[in-house]
DNA sequence: CGCACGATGCGCT
DNA sequence: GCGCATCGTGCGA
């Protein structure tokens, strides 16, 4: 079985926000395995006023205050999950949420999931956190699970090198908007927004 | 205890 | 481009 990227929490989270790009996003379940190259992330930082964090330590950002590795599920609007990767050691309260993945394996799962249809592009399958929270299968109930060891998981995947990276203000917030904490492949086609 | 609103997506115009 | 669905959370009263 593939092993979690061993340095891929050991530096600062927009470090770790801009080398998720490339990375698997890999989720097995009795009824097979889903898996997606990730193309756009976003770093919530401690005392950043858009982040869940922010006002300190809730049982809804429990998992964000705790050890690094894990999964940090929120519901929102609601009706929409978006799964995060916890950064950080514990107590600290930094995560990264990943905004978009390229389908790679499991197709049939996620457009099931997604309710997919022939004249949908495939774009509509995981360019959103939402959508690939629903179309990975993922909600509140796989908050605090452990990357590191368990069903849903990070793997090695495609080298990005930092040409065909891009960086911009966070989408979907309203402080602390200038901060350029988003990060995304150039050109691919699944990006939530360029 | 009430209420405004959100790290969004969809369908319609 | 815009309005709305839909509800947990957290803040203010």
């Amino acid at each position: 079985m593939p092993a979690f990227p061993p340095s891929l929490l050991s530096g600062t989270t927009l470090k770790t926000a801009r080398n998720l790009l490339g990375k698997r996003l890999v989720c097995r379940t009795r009824t097979g395995t889903v898996c997606g190259i990730i193309v756009e992330t976003e770093a919530y930082l401690r005392n950043d006023p858009a982040s869940h964090s922010y006002r300190g330590r809730t049982r809804r950002n429990d998992v964000m205050f705790g050890p690094p590795g894990r999964l940090y599920v929120y519901f929102t609007y609601g009706m929409h999950h978006c799964i995060n990767v916890v950064t950080q050691r514990e107590g600290v309260g930094e995560a990264v949420l990943i905004r978009a993945v390229e389908p790679a394996e499991g197709l049939a799962a996620m457009k099931r999931r997604r309710g997919w249809k022939k004249t949908m592009p495939l774009t509509m399958l995981t360019n959103g956190p939402a959508k690939l929270a629903q179309a990975f299968g993922l909600s509140t109930r796989h908050n605090g699970m452990d990357l590191r060891r368990g069903s849903v998981t990070i793997e090695e995947g495609v080298t990005v090198p930092d040409r065909m990276v891009r960086r911009s203000g966070r989408i979907g917030i309203s402080v602390a908007a200038e901060k350029r904490w988003r990060f995304f492949v150039k050109g691919s086609p699944f990006v939530s927004r360029t």
